[in-house]
DNA sequence: ATTCGAAATGGAACCGGTTCCAAATAAGCG
DNA sequence: CGCTTATTTGGAACCGGTTCCATTTCGAAT
């Protein structure tokens, strides 16, 4: 029932001034004996500081951290390391969700600047002007996950080479009537790179043609595209999916339809997901490391905030994990 | 580059002082004419306030939301639903993350109630007494999620019914030596009555018995602990798991021994993951409808912040699907 | 035109912190 | 022990908003 105690509260309670409190709370200079008094006084009263009221403040020691959604498992996979990174070096986390919307994520950008944190993270779903004049106005460091940022510093999948492995794995395998599942170009990353990397590792083979059908990072979008695919007379032999979600909707049809994978159809996703072992068959996939590319992110996000240069673009590492969900075909 | 705008500057540029422009954001008194000029100047620079700098408001607009991790697939869901509803209502939503740590969940509420948020969301993971003593201080409406609170108001799953259709069912198709993966029973509602309803129902059919092993709500320990399980000479014949998730670990040992589901062990899980028709065989589980909770606890939180009554306990409905994973025995 | 109450406005104080600066205290040194 | 310098400290101003209250303006009624 007691009011909320503020800093007032504690100066007055250890007989010092507010100022003094402040500083002792930041490690600036404070006599031991005096630091001790305040300590326990602090202690006593479970004082807490009002995270948001240092509007002067040259740095709030908060990270703002704009997601897309939480329907992937690659975004809160990243989120709970990079969540966990940030509270171990005592920086607190402000998760912005802006729900798949384009706007939503310039205008978080706009309203985490206006709340100075100290850096942004955006896991951004593609970087367009918006987003790079949202980035110039704030002034402050802006680190993209996922999709290259050429005017500043991002952490990426290397999407292009990951899919060209895949390509050629496919190549190899003597897949020839391929269909790719995919998701929109606006998204640089997985739309573009990873789809140009599979398409030219499967030229490497003579298959220059890779028959896209548009669909979205949702589930229930991905079983819809899917079906009107196997809706066809003439089904592909092989089916790349842009990320085991969207392979997992093309399991469900072919489920359904009683088909058998790999030996109707080859299936591969991106991303390998926990559950992805456990699809019948196996899913054979492209496994992001999401440990590591969280905590070099947010190692890059903490040296970008303490002014320390980086480069400006890091490349998160990829596995192929073959799986049973490719036949050799010829 | 130029610098961010503040409540002074709008004034400014349209002549007025900064508490009407202040009034004018906030639907107080202003003139119609007054009005337009201040609009005009805020759409020209694009002006959005700083959501944190409302210290002495009565109203942030800022609702808090606790939650564990987002390791689930329950609590991404949740939450997606939980912010849309609430920006829907031009609400902010906070996100906190505590990692699944109960003393960080304290923390969270003292730090959300030192922010002044409107109201606090808690996807709690049990209901201690510092949970309940933080709550008074708080002074603001908390809302819990998922655990029941006894002292204020609360949205869960009706955990007992919902395992005891469960257990009702796994009697009636002739289980007899049952094991469960469960949680922990400091975790209330998933831990304490979702398994007494499995055991309540399995009792009806004269099975006394249900050979406990906890485990956590994570994929790799449920894997462990279903490997232990099933190193043993004699298996049981059904293993309920507290979560799809954990169900998830066991078809992963399960295929790994080359066991039959469910011709040598019927398994089942709760909570009804997208994934979880996809299994092979699909998996038979309890629905928990995570739109319709999401939609009911942001709903009861806006009233409870706007002062309206609501009654204490709101209670999800669920639903028991019935797929392939559980078989006819005897 | 005058009066009066309601609506609109500006100014000042405040929210809970941080930071700057000057004053007070402690420490170092000859 | 006195003087200089470095370290601590308190006080005031500030951050970007909101709110209270007194004052001005408006509009309608007399």
């Amino acid at each position: 029932m007691e009011k909320k105690l503020t800093i007032r509260d504690i100066a007055e309670l250890s007989g010092v001034a507010k100022s003094t409190v402040s500083r002792y709370l930041n490690g600036g200079c404070v006599r031991e004996e005096t630091g001790r008094k305040i300590k326990k006084v602090i202690e006593a009263y479970h004082y807490e500081p009002n995270v948001f009221a240092r509007l002067s403040a040259k740095n709030s020691r908060i990270i703002g951290l704009i997601v897309p959604g939480f329907d992937s498992i690659v975004t809160p996979g990243l989120v709970e390391v990079i969540v966990a990174y940030l509270k171990r070096y005592d920086y607190t986390p402000l998760i912005m969700h802006t729900g798949n919307d384009l706007a939503e994520e310039i205008k978080s950008i706009e309203r985490l600047t206006g709340m100075n944190v100290d850096g942004i993270m955006v896991l951004a779903s593609s970087v367009t002007k918006s987003h790079e004049a949202a980035v110039e106005k704030a002034n402050i460091p802006v680190l993209f996950l996922g999709q290259r940022y050429c005017q500043g510093t991002s952490v990426i999948n290397d999407d292009y080479h990951a899919g060209l492995e895949l390509g050629r794995y496919l190549g190899a395998k003597g897949a020839s009537h391929v269909a790719g599942l995919w998701v929109s170009e606006q998204d640089l990353a997985v739309g573009r790179e990873r789809k140009r990397g599979v398409q030219d590792g499967l030229k490497e083979f003579g298959i220059e043609e890779m028959e896209i059908l548009e669909t979205s990072f949702f589930y229930q979008d991905a079983v819809k595209t899917a079906e009107s695919l196997f809706a066809r007379e003439v089904w592909p032999d092989t089916v790349v999916c842009a990320t085991d979600r969207i392979a997992e909707g093309v399991y469900k049809v072919l489920y359904q339809k009683k088909a058998r994978i790999p030996e109707d159809v080859s299936v591969t996703g991106f991303g390998d997901y926990e559950t992805s072992e456990l699809l019948r068959p196996p899913l054979t996939t492209i496994r992001l490391d999401l440990e590591n590319w969280g905590e070099i992110s947010a190692e890059i996000m903490l040296q970008m905030v303490q002014g320390k240069p980086v480069s400006k673009l890091q490349i998160n590492s990829f596995a192929l994990i073959e799986r049973d969900s490719v036949a050799k075909r010829r």
